[in-house]
DNA sequence: ATCACTAATGACCGGACGGTAACTAAAATG
DNA sequence: CATTTTAGTTACCGTCCGGTCATTAGTGAT
């Protein structure tokens, strides 16, 4: 059954001789760092499209390569979607941004401002977003660990630091609650959501993008100590009725 | 979740001749309406879990049946997934939520508060926020459609609210700015990226989502108005070509 | 020119997929 | 009871999947 045929020769041999009948008819010997570049290149794009369940042929011929190449470069498919997360992952976090962050010299508005514009400028992006979320449908861990970072990184050292702008005690008196790590995760999730909405249901979102981050921070920052007084007037004993708009709300903080 | 394993339905038989194997349940005939429904409930968590591409015969084995007993009520996989997102979305969704965000007799704190906890009670749950992440990705234009809702029933009535809290031109004069509508998505985004990193992330969120959206929405109100102004300080007045932020009442100054 | 090296490929495998057809047996009807 | 109806099953099809192996052909060194 193998190959006994042998009227088999099914390759047209006419043109063999002469190379340039198509464009990419040819077969294209590169070298293997070249190759294995475009492979993780296209691996990249073409399972941000489809997912992770597409197939290794369909990525092979976007690639102009036949599939069985693949494994030239990688064991199993495994392999090289591990690979994929880490090119898009790994070092695409600046450690500059907790360095900007940190920065007390520099107004906690710009710090954010700066920081949250050099963070989209990386991850507002087709292949970053939507292989994250394909990831963490999937249960990858390494989504679970990138949040955990940016969490540890940006959400809490922002918390922290709104402890300090509206004059509640420090974090090392008064461990952060639940809430106001939550609170600082909203100012993320929204930028957040915002990529998303853009690249997983296509809808228009602003051009701006520089706009829209210094609008969501300067109301985050303006609408933060209200929130915090909210949270933190059952903990201490701090009142500081603010006479403005509606009286304060006779009701305490359920439960 | 109608039932678990309800081997034997009323009939008490005696094993027929060989077949022992008592574990192998035997065949049970249900009425075509429960089946489809054992069959609907089933396929929305199933494909929750797994994605779309999960197979049939994986659903079937689930259901404890075979996966061709699937076509019996369903022509093809596609129009079981179409039940699926009728299932999940349709009738989900609340006209009151409409009339009450409308409702300006009630303060909009208040408004917003109760319409983000009711919510809030309908989609944060794993079968609603992983199917609707899962076709966004795959691009189903249904999700589409469901955010155009969002967007036209709450986001942009939201956007129009704040121009009057705020005192500025009403939308008929001046039409809501992206950023604008942007900023009501703000609101929203934060709410739902919490869902996200709860069920597609398996994240700890706080337990008490009550609290988590009085605080969101106290501290949304409370920094809009300083976002408007912002954005509309060169709509209202002479554009100010540069300098980023400077004449503006800074109540808040860091440090 | 030719040789060695090795990218790259063609042929193939076992299994899982969505889907079809024929058959089996549990309930409804008389 | 016998008969009819039809929910559910066994058996199977063509296709595609990840992965293996022997073979072919592009390229630099000689």
């Amino acid at each position: 059954m193998a190959d006994d045929n042998g009227s088999d020769a099914g390759v047209v041999r006419a043109p063999k001789g002469v190379r340039s009948a198509s464009p990419q008819r040819k077969r294209r010997r590169l070298d293997p760092e070249d190759r294995e570049r475009e492979i993780v290149d296209g691996a990249v794009a073409f399972f941000a499209e489809v997912g992770f369940d597409g197939g290794l042929r369909d990525l092979a011929k976007r690639l102009g390569i036949t599939h069985q190449n693949l494994f030239r470069y990688f064991p199993t498919k495994e392999a090289l979607i591990d690979r994929v997360y880490e090119e898009v992952y790994l070092g695409r976090w600046q450690v500059e941004w907790e360095v900007l962050l940190a920065d007390r010299t520099i107004a906690l508005e710009q710090r954010l401002t700066q920081f949250y514009r050099a963070y989209l400028q990386a991850i507002f992006r087709y292949d970053w977003v939507r292989i994250f979320v394909f990831a963490g449908l999937k249960g990858v861990g390494i989504t679970q660990r990138y949040l955990e970072l940016v969490q540890a990184r940006v959400v809490e050292p922002l918390a922290r630091e709104l402890r300090v702008t509206t004059g509640l005690p420090d974090t090392a008196e008064v461990p952060l609650l639940p809430e106001e790590t939550e609170m600082a995760w909203g100012l993320h999730g929204e930028l957040f959501y915002l990529a998303v909405r853009r690249w997983v249901y296509e809808m228009k979102v602003p051009d701006d993008l520089d706009t829209v981050v210094r609008v969501a921070v300067v109301r985050f920052l303006a609408g933060a100590p209200s929130a915090m007084r909210l949270l933190h007037e059952g903990t201490l004993r701090a009142p500081a009725p603010r006479s403005g708009r509606r009286a304060r709300p006779a009701r305490r903080n359920p439960r």
